[in-house]
DNA sequence: GGTGTGTATTCTGGATCCAGAGTACTGGAT
DNA sequence: ATCCAGTACTCTGGATCCAGAATACACACC
């Protein structure tokens, strides 16, 4: 009884169109603080307002948009918030690692963070920096949404992924700094040491210490406001 | 110059919908894998079907319903989701009671505390059981909730928040059983004891065993499919 | 009597229409 | 020249309209 095929589903425009969106804000197309209205997007979409007001609907509730008084604002990361988003990833990450460390990791899982630690390394200079940061702020990302995978809680890894969301807004000027991504890899590689050797209470300080890094250098807002659409 | 009044903007018809059906969700009025449709909810709350969709589409994002190959069904939480449910409240409630203990709490939080206790206890019978059951789990979320506020982070406050919402899902099979309100009032004693001394690993541990409790007397589906909207 | 097919109904997804509110621009008055 | 008021425009929120898809029902055939 073989199953029924999975059924590739053509996804609705609205989901398309929220995908598009999302892309656009996290590659910094649109601009943190930047008021946007929902013609606009629809004209440059070129698709009718209905799935742009869903898309923004969904946006909104994971907080990548702001929706006040009717108008449209890209989510800007005050400090402020990055130091909550950072106490939200210890509390979560932090338990990621505490569970990898004390349950160990599934079949593979060390080889597989591994290998993204190589493909990591490859991207940055000897001076600890890097040409394509985008391609490296990918990369680490999937790296801290691998190691939340293998907690095997769905839940928890929709947080670490929703949370790096909101990161992703203020990367560029959190990470983008000489020598960061160098020390990013050395951070890396001390929470996959912890892990390994099952030591729970390392694993959750190297995770604290790495969220914790780049907020020490920048103290002041993320913001630049601007205004499209129109 | 006085900041300009808080504006008491009286809600969009699309929000007091959503919180419309999210109370019928909350309060199982819409009981969990039951399946609606748009054009029922609208006639149900005469209202037309734009605010309706636009009430979806945010409770699809909470997780409130589930919206697949275009059907509307209330989210039902599975035996293992509810593990996951749990396992995500220890890292976050259990980071809010390292917090409290180690920080210490703000200017009468503690008072507030155990004034929700006191209320709380209240409503219990010498048996440990609770004639208004309802009424008892609304303090109950109120108590997690002021906890969590007082971490004085709202990104926490808000995983908490939408934590409790898919937990009342369940609470009516989890938590309805004969003795746990009792139980749950010495549970609460335990945490706040442990916060008042400080005890970080005490907290920890409290809050976990708190939430692990209710989980162990029941590991079957909370779930009992119907139809409806039609 | 059971099964398969065709039809009719219903519902979602998307587009468009409409009203109310807010904003910007322009013109006149001081 | 500056400020205020009136007007015109734009944008959101909501309702309605329309097409495509899925489901359910009914009838006919085996």
């Amino acid at each position: 009884m073989a199953e029924i095929a999975p059924v590739p589903r053509s996804r609705s425009l609205a989901d398309r169109t929220y995908r598009h969106i999302k892309d656009l804000v996290l590659s910094n197309r649109l601009l943190p603080g930047q008021t946007i209205t929902e013609t606009w997007l629809a004209e440059a979409l070129v698709v009718s307002r209905t799935p742009i007001r869903h898309a923004i609907s969904r946006l909104s509730g994971e907080g990548l948009v702001v929706v006040s008084r009717g108008r449209i604002q890209i989510r800007q990361i005050l400090a402020d918030e990055a130091r909550q988003l950072a106490e939200f990833r210890i509390a979560v990450e932090g338990h990621v690692a505490r569970t990898l460390a004390s349950c160990g990791m599934p079949e593979g899982g060390f080889a597989t963070l591994e290998e993204l630690s190589q493909t990591l390394s490859a991207l940055v200079t000897a001076q600890g920096n890097c040409h394509d940061f985008g391609a490296f702020m990918g990369l680490n990302r999937a790296f801290h949404l691998e190691m939340a995978r293998q907690a095997g809680n769905p839940m928890i890894l929709d947080a670490v992924s929703r949370a790096h969301d909101l990161l992703t807004i203020t990367r560029q000027t959190l990470d983008n700094i000489p020598g960061r991504p160098g020390a990013i890899l050395c951070e890396h590689a001390a929470i996959l040491t912890a892990v390994r050797d099952r030591d729970v209470a390392a694993a959750e300080a190297a995770v604290a210490h790495h969220i914790l890094a780049p907020l020490g250098a920048t103290n002041e807002e993320v913001a630049q406001p601007a205004t499209f659409g129109k």
